[in-house]
DNA sequence: GCAAGAGTTTGTTATTTATCATAACTTTGC
DNA sequence: GCAAAGTTATGATAAATAACAAACTCTTGC
């Protein structure tokens, strides 16, 4: 991890998530103040699940998995952040820890901006929270959806839907180069990686999709999105 | 649904959520003069998943559950309410619609506030705005206990967490009178009722809750626990 | 009090998914 | 450039779970 400071400045930031437009010269200013933005090798742990939740990160280069340490060194991926994306733990306001680990899938750079400035900018700038009030909404939103993806469809389906996500939220364009392992993909879709091969070979033998090394292209994504849909 | 207004009063009412101690006289009044205390009956919907948010939910009597509606008329109940909790939408500040399904598991009586008025809590009172923004994390919290449970659990475990959490959280006395149908515990654990039923038989085989009718006696809660965190 | 309907229980069978074993392929460090 | 380590792939087997069917029990309305 290198210390890259001061490259940037959150006034004139081009890498700055849309939160902070809702904040004036001054408060802007502060977080400026009050931030280290680093870059993490591919794999390395950003925010480690347990310990004190002193920072929110904000991505500004490259790709990280936010994911739950569970049972028997099981991990479940709750999402994945890229750049411009804020990440905010639970933890603020109850205990003061993450809830979730958090680590580079590739080279990642972050802004690190400290709790509290952002319980600060809460407290005396309403229009801020209720932003934070409505992120932390949308994030609950999605976790349904996760639930209902997690516990009522089966393997096909849960593949389905994870590979619309990384099409539509993750890489954003067909064809693309996936950087997350099938292990990821495991960890995401709660199924062992033995069978996420397998249903991608069956997905690949339908020709739904095309898999070349690292190259993935959608080639139905009517159909997938069916599969996810009917479960 | 009988209304019952103004038989309580939210300055003097003693089935208050905490949160409206964060308030003062004048707001305290503002969201009494815009409430309705209702009751319903056991199986009666309080909320609907998709319908428009307008109101959120005090309960002051009774016993709710919160689920959302899955796949092929499949439920997954997220959480119980019981007296003095709120039932507050995700779907502020969002969609402004209900993301699950509230109905009555007992005769359940609430005090529903128009969101609007929690809205302007939000943006006049910085306190009252945090410690919404902390019972948001700390369900968030709750949920990614959920997913490991559910996803990273067996039967056995699921059904151990789920009568741990019966006795501790919602009937809080041992023996208790069980209000939830079997298939309720179901789709709080996403299992088949039949599933269910089995594991329920097991543990009773097993000495570690007894049966008897609606009574449920927790005989070893201990090895129930170390079942829950095995899986 | 009794018939109808809902909820519960039990056994059987089928399906879904994980695990284990092994091989092929890719990266990575030296 | 090559060995070692990690990742991906495939097949065989075992385990976990759901689905189906039928019987039983408990409410509940009349």
């Amino acid at each position: 991890m290198s210390n890259k400071d001061h490259l940037r400045n959150c006034k004139n930031c081009n890498k700055r998530n849309n939160i902070f437009a809702l904040l004036n010269d001054e408060e802007l200013e502060h977080v400026d103040k009050n931030r280290y933005e680093l870059t993490f090798n591919k794999g390395e742990i950003i925010f480690k699940q347990g310990s004190p939740l002193t920072h929110v990160a904000c991505i500004t280069e490259g790709l990280a998995k936010l994911y739950i340490e569970g049972l028997n060194k099981r991990n479940l991926i709750l999402s994945f952040a890229k750049p411009v994306q804020m990440i905010g733990g639970p933890g603020m306001f109850v205990d003061y820890r993450h809830h979730f680990s958090v680590a580079a899938v590739e080279e990642t750079t972050a802004c690190l901006v400290d709790t509290k400035i952002i319980e600060e900018l809460i407290e005396h700038n309403p229009v801020f929270a209720c932003d934070l009030l409505k992120r932390t909404n949308q994030i609950s939103i999605a976790n349904f959806k996760k639930f209902i993806n997690l516990t009522q469809k089966q393997m096909h389906g849960r593949i389905a839907d994870a590979f619309i996500f990384l099409l539509d939220e993750i890489y954003c364009r067909n064809p693309f180069i996936i950087t997350i392992s099938r292990q990821d993909i495991a960890d995401l879709t709660a199924m062992s990686k033995e069978n996420v091969i397998r249903v991608i070979k069956v997905f690949r033998d339908q020709g739904l999709l095309r898999v070349d090394g690292n190259v993935i292209e959608i080639l139905n994504k009517k159909e997938l999105v069916r599969i996810g849909e009917t479960g």
